[in-house]
DNA sequence: TATATGACGGACG
DNA sequence: GCGTCCGCCATAT
C-alpha cells in the first residue's frame, strides 16, 4: 500500500482542488486529468477516503449525469449541496444545474 | 493468486 | 427520462 495510493491520492485531490470555484465536473473527467482514463471508480474510492477538513473542493465533483453520487437524504448529499449552491450552483432535485468545467474540451 | 467492492460510465430496452 | 446490465480501474480481504 503505502505510496501508490498515496501519491494516486494526492494527485486526484490536486486536480479536484484545480477546479475553479462555481465550477463542476465529472469523475471521469478528474481521472483522465489525473492520469488514470477510465479509472472513475478509482477516483471515488480517492474521494471517500478524504479526511474532513481537507480544504479539496469534493463537492465541485459529480457523476457525468450531472447528479450526486451520494445517497438522497444522506449528510454528505447534503454537504455537497449546500456547498455548491453556495458557490451559485443551482441544484434541482440532486441535479447539478450544467455547464460543468473542462479541462480538455 | 483469486474474489468482492465502490462517491463511475456508457450502452440497452 | 428511467431502470438495468456490463465493463473499467485500483484496493481490500
Amino acid at each position: 500500500m503505502a505510496d501508490t495510493s498515496v501519491d494516486l491520492n494526492q494527485r486526484i485531490w490536486q486536480v479536484v482542488a484545480s477546479i475553479p470555484p462555481g465550477e463542476v465536473s465529472t469523475y471521469g473527467d478528474v481521472a483522465r486529468f489525473a492520469g488514470l482514463p477510465g479509472a472513475a471508480r478509482r477516483v471515488g474510492y480517492a474521494l471517500r477516503q478524504l479526511p474532513p477538513g481537507s480544504k479539496v473542493p469534493w463537492h465541485r465533483v459529480i457523476n457525468s449525469q450531472g447528479r450526486i453520487s451520494l445517497p438522497a437524504g444522506s449528510a454528505g448529499e447534503y454537504t455537497q449541496r449546500e456547498r455548491l449552491e453556495a458557490e451559485g450552483v443551482r441544484v434541482c432535485g440532486g441535479k447539478v444545474a450544467l455547464g460543468r468545467f473542462r479541462w480538455q474540451p
